[in-house]
DNA sequence: TGCGGATGCCGATCTTGACGTCCATGGGTG
DNA sequence: CACCCATGGACGTCAAGATCGGCATCCGCA
């Protein structure tokens, strides 16, 4: 067997076979058994069948509690970027300290990547960018924190918006890409380098080059 | 009619239909065609009949030069990514400052993703990454400019091979990343940000955060 | 110069595979 | 014990990738 396909029916099925269940709690056994195949197989190679199969349903009670694909596949990103979101958030105003505050930002990204839901690979390497509902949640991840950021730094130097906007991109996207390669380099094995580490030392890389600008006051 | 959905037969048809052309100038011209759709609408969204029709031929002809859509895919997609990578090792070579390093390292990227062809999104936005062999290739652009920056460092400072290249991997996704959002918010107004500016202003955050890491000699 | 054959291309077709619904069934309740 | 309804296996449909019979074109020959 290669290791390229990785099955998504190893699940242990919690609610089994035709097993009755509260609406709600039978919904975030849907999208847990959603997530989980989206994410082994993306969004075009994963089929209803395989949900509902890990689910312990049939296909009607999956299409019983949305409306199709598309829908089940969006209520996952959209909870997927607001969590990164709401992370970023907080931990920018965790502190005070710019510095601390790079490094909190870091760690968000790197704790959201290393997270074993693998949630981050709908935001991070959806498929299904060509669905403009899709572009609209995978960008404003990027662009949300990226607003965050770029106010921080407009309060504390001299920078316009635009300008201060485009280096908290560059800060998010040295996050993220750094991160989905930690993971996908270190984050399995033990030889590697501890998240940790890695996120510390990428955090002093983003410190130094940010640090430096002109202060405001 | 909608703008989301760009439709792809506005192409002159420098070829066309039923015109007899030499076999390699006609696979050129295919190649050219495919790409303009894989660009514009993403793989699975793009069909062959698509490719054919901008390309000025039918489909049987279009599967007389290929095999199948996915070897159609990865042509170009080899292409694209031997391509950065190529003026990523020409930009470290041009030079032996490092700060310049940097600043042409960085234009290699703004540039790319400038290209009116618009080759970048089959490497930085692709929607086939399930697929192994797109993978590879997609993971081949940062890897291997990664590994290039990565040479650079460790030769000019004391970090180990793994750090080295984690720092590499954070300046190529912050060059890749805030490229793309540079495009996607000032590459078609002229009310915004100019491309040289944009990437000298990356640049410098690069540069201030990689030039304070201790010498090795 | 007119004609026959061969060549290669286009319109129409087939197949597959997956999303999205319908008839038997089995368990719970009055 | 009979009714009711949620469930699931089986199915329709459709889009898109991958191929086959007419036909126009070109060349060689009398």
């Amino acid at each position: 067997m290669t290791a390229g396909q990785p099955r998504a029916d190893a699940a242990p099925e919690v609610g089994g076979r035709g097993v009755r269940m509260p609406r709600r709690e039978r919904r975030e056994q849907l999208l847990e058994s959603a997530l989980g195949v989206f994410v082994a197989q993306g969004y075009h190679a994963a089929a209803m069948d395989d949900i509902a199969e890990r689910a312990g349903v049939s296909k009607p009670v999956l299409y019983q509690h949305f409306p199709g694909k598309l829908d089940l596949y969006l209520a996952l990103l959209e909870v997927a970027a607001d969590d990164v979101i709401a992370n970023c958030r907080d931990a920018l105003a965790s502190t005070q300290d710019n510095r601390l505050r790079v490094e909190a930002a870091m760690g968000v990204f790197y704790s959201y990547v290393a997270d074993a839901a693998g949630a981050f690979r709908l935001v991070f390497e959806s498929d299904l960018t060509s669905e403009p509902a899709v572009r609209a949640q995978v960008d404003r991840v990027t662009s949300e924190c990226a607003d965050l950021i770029a106010a921080v730094i407009h309060d504390d130097t001299d920078l316009p918006h635009a300008e201060s906007r485009l280096l908290a991109v560059s800060l998010v996207g040295m996050a993220q890409v750094s991160a989905r390669f930690w993971l996908a380099e270190h984050g399995d094995t033990e030889g590697g380098i501890d998240l940790e580490v890695a996120s510390a030392l990428v955090s002093g890389l983003a410190w130094r080059g940010i640090r430096g600008y002109p202060l405001h006051d």
